[in-house]
DNA sequence: CCGTTATTGATACAAAGTATTGACAACGGC
DNA sequence: GCCGTTGTCAATACTTTGTATCAATAACGG
């Protein structure tokens, strides 16, 4: 299992493993994605992507956070950012000031599943985590 | 400090503590909400108080939410629910099938962010948790 | 190469708010 | 208790982040 940042060609699989027909606005979306290294708005990537109809940029972008091959995430006020998933079940350190999102995986997260499930009436079908900081770079540059 | 429902009379208090009017919309607002014993969309409460201008239920629920007498939770779909806040600090559970939302609190949870924040560059400076299940009436229900 | 059918782009619509603005009504001072 | 200041209101327009519709197109499978 590889854990480093997909390439083109990696999102493109995640679309064809789902059966979905690779199209020319994909290959451009899929190439857009890579470029980014950064997380992002899908009116951002839209307004990159000239050709492609902005229903067509949504629609990918969804079928992608499904396919486990981007991720969603919600900054503090609220509005999402898309970002590309390079590891398997992990959750998103946020920083407030930059908007910058890394992936974190730690122990602490399942452990902590793992004693609510067991104090909690019901089944557990899924969770939505953010852990909002302030990131090294935005800590060291005043503000 | 009680940890019980608020009332209306709470609700006006936070306002009034944060140095706001008392005014009608406002005090209708309240009541409504008192009267919600359940989660509730910022449509459907606007839908309810027929004299009220729906940007000044937004914007009461807003202060309502920064002044903690309401939460403001996510479904799994991604859409905004708002409750009322009947406790200090705490984490939501939302049945995903009736929409069902309780306040949890559970020491793995500050445990967690206490362990992260020894393993996570910079500071943390706040977190967004949901945790979806299958509440004990909709398990019950079969469906 | 051809037909089927998923996909596209355009457009309209929806949900959840925020910005603007002139009118009004709380509250604080007297 | 009245008055002026100014926070708040209702209405409306606009914004953001999508989803629905639909006729036209282009992938892919045979």
């Amino acid at each position: 299992m590889v854990s480093s940042t997909p390439t083109q060609d990696d999102i493109i699989a995640a679309l064809e493993d789902r059966g979905c027909r690779i199209t020319q606005p994909r290959r451009e979306l899929a190439a857009a994605l890579t470029r980014r290294r950064d997380a992002f708005s899908a009116e951002d990537l839209a307004a990159e992507l000239d050709g492609v109809g902005r229903a067509t940029v949504y629609r990918s972008l969804r079928l992608l956070v499904d396919a486990g091959a981007l991720c969603k995430t919600t900054m503090p006020n609220g509005s999402p950012r898309y970002s590309l998933d390079n590891a398997r079940h992990h959750h998103h350190l946020v920083c407030a000031d930059c908007g910058r999102i890394d992936e974190f995986r730690h122990p602490s997260v399942e452990r902590m599943l793992r004693a609510m499930s067991a104090d909690i009436e019901g089944e557990l079908v899924g969770h939505r985590l953010e852990i909002y900081r302030r990131c090294g770079v935005c800590a060291e540059s005043g503000r």
